[in-house]
DNA sequence: AACCCCGGTCGACAATGTCGAACACTGTTG
DNA sequence: CAACAGTGTTCGACATTGTCGACCGGGGTT
């Protein structure tokens, strides 16, 4: 594969680095952060507020990221087929679990979400579109790592972060609970992310078999398992139904 | 102002085409739109691959945007001062009037939602953060236009779009219009954009008194305005009063 | 099998972006 | 109050870099 494009890697570059580091960042902070010269660093920046991709702080100099790109990325979604095949089932999940769902991808090694739909009862949650959420402690983010062996790898030679007692942070741990999900095609998380919560996620498959995302349903830890602490048979029956369903809109032959 | 660098300028230029025309793009028709060699626009979309802004659908070869976008899009969010500081103000306007809300500001001459509350009792609408209102046919673009006299000049020149029978089109109207918003320190529309709807609207102002964004309502006619046809005097004062609060919140001295 | 479209590649050329020093400005510090 | 240490910004020379158009290889269609 050929060379990538200098310079708009870099322009890349310095938008991931605003994206993550939530806040403004000074021209001198972005050159150092990307071991830049100051000049070629703002020259980059300057195009990029010329097209709206960023945007300048009269007051204090500092940069941020831009107007311009907030439409990019929900345009992102009106094609993003994934999201528009499953919007019609996510909705039922929802209903008939009486739980929230949402549908990810992976990105980066980390799971994208690409549709929420909220608890039926509830509305007072966030709407976390576009948010990246930790692989190894979430549902979504175990059933895509149990397919993607690149990532999986990836997460396991960092260190996961441990958010509660109950998160899966060693190597043995999670290559067998990825082995577990592949061997019953689905997965579950029960207090691993956050005390009380619990979910449950299957894979989506694309054209050719191929897994390209994940859809799972969360909530309380007393709703989403029953007695003995297991994953309730009726919701993880719902949401295999509902990962089949939209594979099978994806074109997925015989799921 | 020296020159942009003009690589970035393309790739730019090539993810607006891409979220413009809704779809995907073969190799082809991004270089014959931009007017730009086959082969450069190919090392400019393989770059922009390679970074996660761009998806190759495999079968066809064809490109589309990329979910790395959704996520610097989400964290545009995160970071938008305007969309934060307008959060806590929004719900209860919502809440008293009982109507929709939307927050929005001008991005290339049209009107951009950076948030926006669903209506309290009904629940079937769609999410229409991030997406692009015409300005000249909502009150938040009217709004908008009224304290921005380029984007107001532009959207003249342009032939405005007649959505409806009472869509203002006219540079007469328009002004006139545009006027009596800047007189009132507030706007509305009445069924400009879809019929049986209405909506009321009030500037936002930043540090320093510029108007950096508009907040308002809509929803059907008969809810927003009273018998005359005008919109209900207590809406425009909910309005006009959460359009203070964030200002406010904002730092613009005395609003 | 000839054709025409597609996306992808390659290499020569020079236009392009990069680079570091210098600038103007602000707020702080001695 | 002046020197300083920051900031964002500009400039021009250099050569690295990206551009360009011809050339591949493959699928369809004619």
């Amino acid at each position: 594969m050929p060379g990538q494009v200098q310079s708009i890697a870099r322009a890349a570059a310095i938008l991931r680095l605003l994206a993550s580091s939530s806040g403004r960042l000074g021209i001198g902070e972005i050159a150092r952060s990307l071991d830049l010269p100051k000049g070629t660093a703002h020259g980059i920046v300057r195009t990029l507020q010329d097209v709206g991709f960023v945007e300048q702080d009269k007051t204090s100099g500092k940069y941020q990221l831009g107007a311009a790109l907030l439409h990019l990325g929900t345009s992102y979604l009106d094609v993003n087929e994934l999201r528009s095949r499953s919007i019609n089932w996510a909705d039922p999940l929802a209903a008939r679990s009486g739980e929230a769902v949402r549908i990810g991808t992976l990105l980066d090694g980390k799971v994208l979400v690409v549709h929420h739909v909220f608890r039926p009862d509830d509305t007072l949650q966030t709407l976390d579109v576009g948010s990246l959420l930790p692989p190894h402690a979430t549902a979504l983010g175990k059933v895509l790592l149990a397919y993607d062996v690149g990532a999986a790898n990836a997460v396991m030679q960092g260190e996961p972060e441990p958010y509660t007692r109950r998160t899966l942070v060693t190597v043995r741990t999670l290559t067998r609970a990825l082995t577990g999900i592949r061997d019953n095609g689905w997965g579950a998380e029960i207090e691993e992310m956050t005390l009380g919560e619990a979910g449950i996620a299957a894979p989506i498959r694309g054209y050719g078999g191929l897994v390209v995302g994940a859809i799972g349903l969360s909530g309380p830890i007393d709703r989403v398992c029953d007695g003995q602490g297991h994953p309730r048979p009726a919701l993880v029956a719902y949401v295999r139904d509902a990962a089949r369903a939209v594979s099978r809109d994806l074109g997925a032959a015989r799921w």
